[in-house]
DNA sequence: GCCATAACGATCAATATCAATCATTATCCA
DNA sequence: TGGATAATGATTGATATTGATCGTTATGGC
């Protein structure tokens, strides 16, 4: 790989995380730290990131930053959407439905060599910029607001695709299932269900016992949920009564 | 090859991957790495592109500024983008293609009841918080850097639409036809033509005359061009003695 | 405060890339 | 055609980058 192309992934990454360690750079990267700590001087002289012991940290506006002053939800989401991340392996094929939680998902996915598909139009512009990434999108009526390309191009779109793992989240789960608000939502995600090999869902705690309007899905569909410290006792044992394998991320 | 075609492609392939090694451009243009440094030395000194130790890195948008001629080009694509949109009618359904020339028109675009499809991901972000245009959303693979969707997912998806307008650019226009410089690009945008009514090619002059790899159309093709005032006569009479309707953008 | 550990900067040998040069080949023009 | 000019590919010495290693310095736990 060139330097400058080097460097450049290095503010990239810095840029999505907010932080980045020598060794994950070094790792990401395939080169040696002595390489990475002259990148980083040259980096730091330049202005374009602040070194500090261990790594780096990106200067300016950061869209970590951004979010960081932001709610509880959302820093439990973050820690939701690293655990996911930590699960996924060099070279998955992953889909990835819109939502916050999702999002924080993608941002741990930036310059990983995976095959990436997904409807949402934030996690396609966050991923556009990772060479390592296969970023395949899924078209459809663009949903304001969120951003999320639903109708009948998506189902029909989302056909013709097989992948390993589907990483989703949901409106609200009660006894009876998964729900989502919006029905065109739930039209294709129950598609994304059928394509996908594993399926993974991301939610934090406040989710549970809430109802939204349409049903996704039975509540022992996904192989795995990922939820927050939050979740209640009952719910722990009600999803223990079933095949879904439930992590808990503190 | 000519010197000066091999020139060209060291330049597309730099804006295509942001990034060549000289191994990549002998490999690619089945030559020296010699004649590439000397290439590379070349356009380096042109400003066309920028050197790097081990390849090559595409001039962003900061460099171009500098650069009177781009920049020339750019207030020529502003205006040329103008003129194109006051031609869209309320409720128009229009296909955009991607690209800086389409872009200009897209902003022009905001806030106007409209129905709009389009493969490409900067105009859909620019398009997503206009509340007044209904937004279609081509899928399929994300072509890096430019963020246009590609691939079979897109034509699958182009095939069940039908809009009233298409307004695209071109990369190259000879007396043979118009040129594009992606195959991938040139079969969506094959697609495209087949599903308007109307088919309207923004380009500014300085496309007139230069050749790109892939053949798209006949230069007749279209029903309208819109290109700046720097058109050569020579040009004028030659779309003159077709069908096309010449709009010249003062 | 003290130790263990981790990170740092400096240095060196190995490697990769560069610019300059030269002989050969292709192209142009009379 | 023939001569001049330009472009090409290979080579070479110079230079820059890289990865490993070393002694030094900062950090965190006890």
């Amino acid at each position: 790989m060139l330097p400058d192309q080097r460097r450049e992934k290095i503010v990239e990454y810095a840029e999505n995380n907010g932080y980045a360690s020598l060794q994950q750079l070094a790792e990401l990267l395939d080169t040696s730290e002595s390489t990475i700590r002259r990148d980083l001087e040259y980096l730091d002289g330049k202005g374009q990131v602040r070194r500090t012991r261990g790594g780096v940290a990106y200067v300016g506006e950061s869209l970590t930053d951004f979010d960081e002053r932001t709610t509880r939800a959302l820093s439990q989401k973050k820690r939701i959407g690293r655990a996911v991340a930590d699960l996924i392996e060099p070279g998955d094929s992953i889909l990835l439905d819109g939502g916050t939680t999702t999002l924080e998902v993608a941002r741990h996915l930036v310059n990983r060599p995976l095959q990436v598909v997904t409807n949402s139009l934030p996690i396609a512009q966050l991923l556009m910029n990772s060479p390592e990434t296969e970023l395949i999108l899924i078209g459809g009526y663009l949903y304001p607001k969120t951003g999320v390309a639903l109708g009948p191009i998506a189902v029909e779109a989302l056909r013709t695709i097989r992948v390993r793992r589907l990483i989703m989240s949901v409106g609200g789960i009660t006894r009876e299932g998964m729900f989502n608000s919006n029905s065109l939502l739930v039209e294709a995600e129950q598609r994304m269900l059928e394509t996908a090999e594993e399926v993974i869902v991301a939610v934090d705690a406040g989710k549970f016992g809430r109802n939204a309007l349409s049903k996704l899905c039975e509540l022992d569909r996904p192989d795995r949920i990922f939820v927050d410290s939050g979740l209640d006792d009952n719910w722990k044992e009600i999803l223990g009564s079933t095949d879904v394998e439930l992590t808990i991320v503190e």
